[in-house]
DNA sequence: ATAGAATGTCAAGTATATTTTACTTACTGC
DNA sequence: GCAGTAAGTAAAATATACTTGACATTCTAT
């Protein structure tokens, strides 16, 4: 609830690895479905969940999570 | 429950504009023990307080939130 | 040494992030 | 067509972020 838009920088830094949402989902350590809804844009990730999405991405916070897009 | 490690650079950009905790509490719309209980990495944020509290501090999030501290 | 403000902390409650199960809709390739 | 995989969505349950109120500690200044 609450949208906050969609992270299109997400799904894109998935492709460039070529990592599907369920496989990224089990590298950071959560449901497929909460990747899912982050990308989605249906809710607020924590921090720390943040950080582990851009380790395993190889990218920075400012980079995935900097500015809201629509 | 899960120690963070304290987040420092809160408690110096925060020093930087001569804020309390209060006041940086009440710019971004929680309460004075949330925004203690973050700087003592005592829990862990939401990516939105995170980038509220960074616009009010006027840092990015990878300043603030970047790399763990002890 | 006392007063006041800023900070640290705790317990009990509320809001919401995250899980699990499950169903649906594309998009493949056979 | 059919089978399998990736993705979107939803309801109910659980974990945890966040609030409120209260009290203790530290720091600064008078």
């Amino acid at each position: 609830m609450i949208p906050i838009g969609r992270n299109l920088k997400i799904k894109a830094a998935r492709a460039e690895r070529d990592m599907t949402q369920k496989a990224l989902a089990e590298a950071v350590g959560v449901s497929r479905q909460t990747m899912n809804a982050i990308e989605q844009g249906d809710y607020n990730p924590t921090i720390r969940l943040c950080r582990a999405i851009c380790k395993v991405l190889g990218k920075s916070l400012d980079e995935l999570f900097g500015e809201e897009d629509e």
